[in-house]
DNA sequence: CGGCTAGATTCATAGTTGCCGAATACTGGA
DNA sequence: TCCAGTATTCGGCAACTATGAATCTAGCCG
């Protein structure tokens, strides 16, 4: 259930539903959280919970296990820190000279003189 | 443009499409990047490319200025910024002991000359 | 002025998303 | 074994999203 290559959209796309963001807002307050309290606390029904877990699991943002008849989740913060690492190679910090190291988990480019428009554009990735 | 609170989601939406995740990263490699780059780089014509771009600039993550009869976009570095503060809030690094002190808890320091349109953007959790 | 060009806007239309009620599957216990 | 509890899957509907064709607007240049 944890294909590594999950598009980085595919991540922002599950993150950006309010009632997924709020449920991975409460996953990550814990080691497992029970989807039985999800139930509770949001504002939906149950088949639609189960659809929005879904889609946060294939975004590979979430782990589901099964233990007796409950369902726990628990944030997958590995996959978390990798797409902060894609915002920051975006925006790294006050540019101070150079672009700093982070937990870079990726290739970078050269800073350099960045000017004008025209420089090397390359379509991309997806 | 970029109107006061812009919702976390907001933001993730505008991330989660290709074209505009593909726009975005191409914008970010510059200060100020072509409108009409984009039409040569992109499979698909120019009022969907004027229709994602006005996605973007009203998640807030783009700001867009108009010289002569060009469009130019440029990356909202701080709004990026915050949204990696609140992916941190999740996922915190390698948990040593507890919450440990992000780059810039919410309030950042102003590269200096402020810009126009500061507008801290603040990032509502809804 | 009048044509020309870079983009935005409007519009209609496929396709996708979010939602729920009902049906289904699985599990633990009586 | 059958029942009650827990969650997923199915079917269908309303709302939204993405797209290109046609149209419009603003700035450049002759």
């Amino acid at each position: 259930m944890a294909r590594e290559p999950v598009a980085v959209t595919e991540v922002f796309k599950a993150l950006g539903d309010p009632i997924r963001w709020s449920i991975v807002q409460q996953i990550a307050q814990e080691d497992e959280f029970a989807c039985s309290l999800l139930e509770d606390m949001l504002p939906v029904s149950k088949p639609t919970i189960s659809y929005h877990t879904k889609i946060l699991s294939q975004a590979g943002l979430i782990e589901v296990h099964k233990r007796g008849r409950n369902y726990f989740y628990s944030l997958r913060r590995d996959v978390m820190r990798e797409v902060m690492g894609e915002l920051w190679d975006l925006a790294p910090d006050e540019e101070k000279g150079a672009v700093r190291a982070r937990p870079a988990p990726r290739a970078e480019r050269a800073p350099a003189a960045a000017d004008e428009a025209d420089a090397n554009v390359r379509l991309l990735t997806w």
